[in-house]
RNA sequence: CGCGGGGUGGAGCAGCCUGGUAGCUCGUCGGGCUCAUAACCCGAAGGUCGUUGGUUCAAAUCCAGCCCCCGCAA
């Protein structure tokens, strides 16, 4: 059987297995790689490349930069030139315009970390958890003009246990996504699969996170602070401020008995297991935070410190 | 040259400005109290104060270089 031949677009480590999977399947052919231009980032804002683009060298793979893909047509004209069935995109970064998506004989596939038609837009892993949804999966659709508004192929359920972070389910989608992507292209050229329109009335986008959103507001229920906590854990992180400074939140727990002291955000106890505080409904356990310029510790820890 | 914070017994911090006595809240170990305890009381062990050099009678503290960690911003 002949191979398919796929160029990859895409920027993050999420989708570093599913490139790193279709490079070595061997029905699949990947031509070349497209992902965001190297960017100042991190401390000392040093020019670094994409996780991508990393294994697209290593391999010896053509990758292409475009500060904007719809804005290049040199650009459009070599990918043109190489023939490609299909065009995969996965967190790639930038919006495609038509002329881009009828470049390939097929199709332009995305896949999406939701379960479309909820949650389309920028963070739909962390929407998931700050909402507290028990399920979320993964999709892959046909791109179309549009945010994520394409017929689906494929789609993955995936669970989300109670205390699970946005970091595990980063992980289990990057671990899910490469099988979904193979099967999907396989699955259009036999035929075999038959994309199905999104219903027009379960469309909920899934918005960027807001400054402000991390932001705790212990006057809500502590089950949302838990959520918000564990949705959006490392990056960037919820935190509250406490004697002008950031204190991050990384690891909380519900305290379900309904006792209550004290009024909203204030310290209850301090236990081996950690910071109890009060919010609307009951109290949070705080277990880890990282204050500003410090590392990752226990709260109990950081409570031992501070100055009474 | 993006802005900024920090490295002090096992943990988290104070002390530094105004050099000279190793401090605080815990943990650990031993003992006591107690029906009992993660509570309380008494006691003990444990630190070349990141590293190198400089100033000084004397440096955790002042000066210079280096290493490492982190927050913001992107």
């Amino acid at each position: 059987m002949k191979k398919i031949k796929v160029v990859f677009f895409g920027t993050p480590l999420i989708a570093l297995k599913s490139l790193e999977y279709l490079y070595n399947s061997d029905k699949i052919d990947v031509l070349a790689v497209v992902t965001q231009p190297d960017k100042p980032a991190g401390r000392g804002k040093k020019l670094s490349m994409s996780p991508i683009k990393e294994f697209a060298l290593s391999k010896g793979l053509p990758v292409f930069q475009p500060k904007s893909i719809r804005k290049e047509p040199e650009i459009q004209d070599e990918l043109k030139k190489l023939t490609p069935d299909f065009f995969v995109t996965f967190a790639f970064g930038q919006i495609l315009s038509q002329e881009v998506l009828d470049i390939p004989k097929y199709h332009t596939i995305n896949l999406h970390a939701s379960l479309l038609p909820k949650y389309r837009g920028a963070n739909p892993i962390q929407r998931a958890i700050i909402n507290g949804d028990k399920q979320t999966g993964i999709c892959t659709m046909i791109t179309e003009l549009g945010l994520d508004c394409g017929d689906v192929c494929l789609k993955k359920i995936i669970d989300i246990p109670e205390n699970m972070t946005c970091v595990d389910l980063f992980e289990k989608i990057s671990n899910e996504s490469p099988q979904l992507l193979e099967d999907t292209l396989c699955g259009l050229v036999d035929g075999t699969i038959s994309p199905v329109p999104q219903s027009e009335d379960c469309v909920c986008m899934a918005n960027k996170l807001t400054k402000e959103e991390c932001l705790i507001d212990w006057n809500k229920p502590a089950e949302d602070i838990h959520n918000l906590v564990r949705g959006i854990y490392k990056f960037p992180g919820a935190y509250f401020m406490h004697d002008g400074k950031i204190i991050k939140v990384m690891e909380t727990r519900v305290i379900k008995s309904p006792k209550k002291t004290g009024e909203c955000g204030e310290f209850c106890s301090v236990s081996k297991d950690g910071i109890e505080v009060a919010c609307a409904d009951c109290n949070i356990l705080l277990i880890k935070v990282k204050p500003e310029s410090k590392g990752e510790m226990f709260a109990r820890d950081w409570y031992n410190g501070l100055k009474k």
